[in-house]
DNA sequence: AAGCAGTATATCGAATTGATATATAGCAAT
DNA sequence: ATTGCTATATATCAATTCGATATACTGCTT
C-alpha cells in the first residue's frame, strides 16, 4: 500500500487538510496503518489531484492560514476500492524498549525502572484513547473490529508488563495516589 | 535509535556478516526491534569497522563467496551501553491488513475472508516461532521477557481474530483436516 | 542442462524522512 | 508590551533509507 491509498481512506471519512492527515496519521484514528509525513502527503495530494482522484475546496479562515480543504471524487472512490483488493503487506511491529529490555543485563536498574514506567504510561494511554473512541463505533463495523483488535492486543500487553515486574527486578506500581482523578 | 546500534546489539550474541544480520532483522531473532536493510546495514559495518567499533575476519568458505564475519569490540560494547541508555522511541505498530478491515463494508466478501485467513496463518506462524525459541531462554533473561511479551500479544490477537468471525459474517474456522501433522 | 534457490557483498536511483522555513493568531509570563 | 510558546497550515529539501538489482558461486530439482 502507498500513502495515496491511505489519504483516499482518510478522506472517504471526511474532507481534509493535508495538516489534517497528517495529524490523523501521527495519532489520531489512523496512526496504525501505514507510516507517512508532510513530505509524502503533500505530494500525494497534489499528484492525486491532477489525476482527479480528490477536489481541494481552498477555505479562507478568519485568523488562520488558507485552509486546502480536499475531498475524495467518485473516481477516487474507485481507486480506493482497487486498493482495497490488492493483498495487504505483513503487519509491522517494531519496538525499541524491547530492545532495550533484550539488554537488561547491559543497562542500569535506575533506567530500566524508568523506561519501563514510560512504556506503562504510553500503553494505559494507548488503551484510554481506544476507550474513547469505542462508545461511538456501531458494532459489526469496520471500525469497531479494528478497535476491539487494538484493545485486545494493548490489554494483553498491558496485563504481562504488570505481571512481569517482579522478574524484571522492579519494584511493585507504586500506590497511585491520583487514581481517583 | 539507528541501523549501528542494532547491529552492535546483534554482534554482542554472535558474530556475523551482513548478510547474517539482514536475515535476523527481516526474519529473525531481531525482526522487532528497528528496520533495516543492506542498503543500511553494509554502511553502517563499514562506518563502525572505520570506528573501531567492530573488527572483521575475512573467511574463505569451501563453496560459498568470501564471508566477513564481523565481531564486536570493547569500544563497540561501551558504545553499545551508551546507546541503551537513550531513551527509546515509542513502538510503532502498523497494520495493512487492519486499514482492509476499516473499510470491509467496501471489500468483497471472498477477499476480506482471504485475507483474514492470510492474517491467522501469519499470526500462528508467529506464535510457533516464539513457541520454538522458548525453551532455550533462561527464565528472567531479557532474552525471556521479549519473547514472553510477544507470546502474550499474539495469543491476544489470534483469540480476538477467532472470536470475531461471527461478526465479520465469516464462516467458522474450517475443521483443518491436517491439524494432526 | 537449465532453472531456481541459497549464500554473500555491494551499489544506486527513487522514495521518504525529519527538519526547517514561512506566516498568522492566541495565550502565558516576565 | 514584547518575548516565547503552542497551534494551525503549506511547502521544500538535504540526508537517509529502501527496494531492487548486479555479480558470482553452489547445489538441488526438473
Amino acid at each position: 500500500m502507498n500513502v495515496r491509498t491511505l489519504c483516499l481512506g482518510i478522506l472517504a471519512f471526511d474532507e481534509a487538510s493535508g495538516y489534517e492527515i497528517k495529524k490523523a496519521v501521527e495519532d489520531g484514528m489512523f496512526s496504525h496503518f501505514i507510516e507517512a509525513s508532510y513530505g509524502s502527503i503533500y505530494p500525494a495530494l497534489t499528484q492525486m489531484l491532477a489525476d482527479g482522484l480528490v477536489s481541494v475546496r481552498e477555505q479562507v479562515q478568519e485568523g488562520k492560514p488558507l485552509k486546502k480543504a480536499y475531498s475524495i471524487t467518485e473516481a477516487g472512490r474507485k481507486a480506493l476500492r482497487n486498493s482495497l483488493h490488492e493483498l495487504p503487506q505483513q503487519d509491522k511491529f517494531k519496538s525499541e524498549f524491547l530492545f532495550q529490555a533484550l539488554f537488561r543485563e547491559q543497562v542500569d536498574p535506575g533506567h530500566l525502572e524508568a523506561v519501563f514506567n514510560e512504556q506503562m504510561e504510553y500503553l494505559y494511554g494507548e488503551l484510554a484513547t481506544i476507550e474513547e473512541c469505542r462508545q461511538s463505533l456501531e458494532p459489526g463495523s469496520g471500525h469497531a473490529f479494528v478497535n476491539g483488535y487494538g484493545h485486545a492486543v494493548v490489554s494483553a500487553a498491558i496485563q504481562y508488563m504488570e505481571e512481569s515486574r517482579n522478574s524484571l527486578g522492579l519494584p511493585q506500581k507504586p500506590i497511585s495516589s491520583d487514581a481517583a482523578e
